[in-house]
DNA sequence: AACTAGGGCAACCGCAACTAG
DNA sequence: GCTAGTTGCGGTTGCCCTAGT
C-alpha cells in the first residue's frame, strides 16, 4: 500500500480539546474500550494523536477521577510520598484513587514551590539584615533537613518565662503540616516581625508575639518562618524553616 | 469599562521504559 | 539479542480566567 505523503495527511490537531472531541472520544472508550492509543483516534473520527488522546482520557475525561481542590488528607499524603519519593508524581498518584500524577503535579508546583519562593525571599530579607551572612540559596531551605529548634525558653516582657515544647512543622503554601495536626491558614501573610518569622491566627490558638514580647534564650540558630502559639497557658513553637 | 498581571491547570514535548515480533 | 512500535513519565509551556488597578 503506498502510503500518502506527510504534506497531503490531514494535520493534526492541538490545543485544547472541542466538547465534539469529548464527546467522541468517550463514546469509542465506552462501547469498545481502551486497545491501542495510536490506532485508537482514526477509528473515533479524531484528528488527534494517540498521545494527545491518552492524556485528555487519563487525566480529564475519566469517569473515575475527582475534581476539585484536594482534601486535607490528600495534602498530608502528597508531602509524606514527595519527601521519601521526590518527584515522581505516578508513584504519588498511585496512593491517592481518582488524582492523577499531573494534578499532583501541578499542585506541587503552584503552591508548593510557589510557597518556597516566597520563603527564600523572606530568608534573603532577614540575612541581608545580617551582614556577616551570605545570601541563602533554595537548596539550603529543604524540607527534608528540619532540625528540632533549640530554643526551650521564651520570657515576655514581663519577665515571666514559660516553658516551650517543640515540635517540627512544615508550611506548604495554605496548609501548616505538623507532626499532630493539620492547619489550613487563613491568612499567611500576617507578619508582625520580621525578626521573628511569621505569626499566624488559626484555630483556637493565639499567635505569641516574639522579639519585643518574647525573647528565645537558649537559641544560637536563627529560625524563620517560626509559628508560635499559646494553647491552655503553655507557649509551644513549632519550626516551620530553618536557616543555619 | 478596559487593561494588566498572576495563578491555575490542561496539554505538549522529549525521553525512558516496556513489549511484541 | 535486536528493533520498531507503543506506553508512561516528568518537565515545561501557554492559554484562560480572575482579581486588582
Amino acid at each position: 500500500m503506498v502510503r500518502a505523503p506527510n504534506s497531503q495527511r490531514p494535520p493534526l490537531t492541538k490545543g485544547t480539546w472541542s466538547p465534539e472531541e469529548d464527546r467522541k472520544l468517550i463514546a469509542y472508550i465506552e462501547r469498545y474500550g481502551i486497545w491501542n492509543w495510536t490506532e485508537m483516534p482514526k477509528a473515533a473520527g479524531l484528528l488527534r494523536s494517540g498521545k494527545s488522546c491518552r492524556l485528555r482520557w487519563l487525566n480529564y475525561l475519566n469517569p473515575d477521577l475527582k475534581r476539585g481542590k484536594f482534601s486535607r488528607e490528600e495534602v498530608e499524603t502528597i508531602l509524606k510520598l514527595h519527601k521519601t519519593m521526590g518527584n515522581s508524581w505516578s508513584k504519588i498518584a498511585k496512593e491517592l484513587p481518582g488524582r492523577t500524577d499531573n494534578d499532583i503535579k501541578n499542585f506541587w508546583n503552584t503552591h508548593v514551590k510557589k510557597w518556597l519562593k516566597r520563603n527564600v525571599e523572606q530568608a534573603a530579607k532577614l540575612q541581608r539584615k545580617e551582614a556577616s551572612m551570605v545570601e541563602p540559596k533554595e537548596e539550603d531551605l529543604t524540607q527534608n533537613d528540619l532540625p528540632v529548634p533549640r530554643a526551650t525558653k521564651v520570657s515576655n516582657s514581663d519577665g515571666v518565662t514559660n516553658e516551650v515544647t517543640t515540635s517540627s512543622a512544615e508550611l506548604f503554601g495554605d496548609y501548616i503540616l505538623s507532626n499532630s495536626s493539620f492547619v489550613e491558614l487563613e491568612d499567611y501573610n500576617r507578619t508582625k516581625d520580621e525578626n521573628a518569622g511569621l505569626f499566624e491566627s488559626f484555630g483556637d490558638f493565639q499567635p505569641v508575639s516574639m522579639g519585643s514580647d518574647c525573647v528565645v534564650e537558649d537559641s544560637d540558630t536563627i529560625y524563620i518562618n517560626q509559628l508560635w502559639f499559646q494553647d491552655e497557658g503553655m507557649i509551644h513553637v513549632d519550626h516551620l524553616w530553618h536557616l543555619c
